[in-house]
DNA sequence: TATAATTAGTTAGGATTTCCCTAATTAAAT
DNA sequence: ATTTAATTAGGGAAATCCTAACTAATTATA
């Protein structure tokens, strides 16, 4: 039996390995091969607020205005997000991500994403069925 | 199929889900949550080569030595690490890492090694060999 | 064998960057 | 006139590196 889960550790370890090589490309796609977990955060937090302000991206990340200021230039600077100014209200700014944004902050389930499809790509549909079957039966 | 692919990612995001929290886990046990990317990555370092000197860690790692000291330094504060005198050479010390040091290094592949006793728990033999079979095929 | 040269690690001190802050300011809305 | 949203100015603390100078141990040499 510890043979077997050896195996298995082997398995999951190189399609994690895939995955994450996977997340390291597009990051380095992006030009952002630096680009620290905070950071990758921040755009999460961007993407998965719709109408975010500057006030409430403070409120959510529990900093202050003038650092989400600095965090918003310095992410404007790297082409990832950009402001869009309130039609209702001139004070307001929303942050909004580009492309390039969304790539980033996407990048794991995107790593994720082309791992899947090679699998798809490599079993029939059967085998599909029975790989879902058998993962599901685990939680 | 666009179907099965969204099902298959739903599965492995859990299971994936389910060894980073694991991992998160480790880390908070050993009392370290903040610790960083780069930090661990030393600490892999240090696991894998057996005997390390200050110089060579330098080396490996391309920084200067009063680096290389001040980085040991703070791992030994952690207790991350400890300090061996070379019984050969008066001038060499050893980086050995510490339990909680390993623990630390080997975060990752403990949290899958934790993943995988789960599976093996919920499987029958026969089932194991069918999951392995299947991802076999993928790669 | 005494001493000069070399090597391993440490100390002192400093440059740069990151990450966050408060207080004051500008512009728009109420 | 007051309140609110975002910006600007300025700065503190910690992290992350470095070079130069030093101590102690080893090795080479005359």
């Amino acid at each position: 039996m510890t043979e077997k889960k050896e195996h298995l550790f082997i398995v999951f370890e190189k399609l994690i390995k895939s995955k994450s090589e996977c997340s390291c490309e597009i990051l380095s796609e992006c030009g952002f091969s630096d680009i620290t977990v905070k950071q990758i955060g921040y755009l999460r937090v961007i993407d998965e607020h719709g109408e975010l302000t500057f006030s409430r991206l403070a409120r959510i990340t529990r900093n202050s205005k003038p650092t989400i200021t600095e965090m918003v230039n310095k992410f404007v600077k790297m082409d990832c997000v950009y402001k869009e100014k309130s039609p209702d209200d001139g004070r307001i700014y929303y942050i909004r991500l580009t492309e390039k944004g969304r790539k980033i902050a996407r990048s794991e389930e995107n790593a994720l994403l082309k791992v899947i499809e090679k699998m798809a790509g490599s079993l029939d549909e059967k085998e599909i069925d029975t790989l879902i079957d058998l993962l599901e039966k685990i939680w």
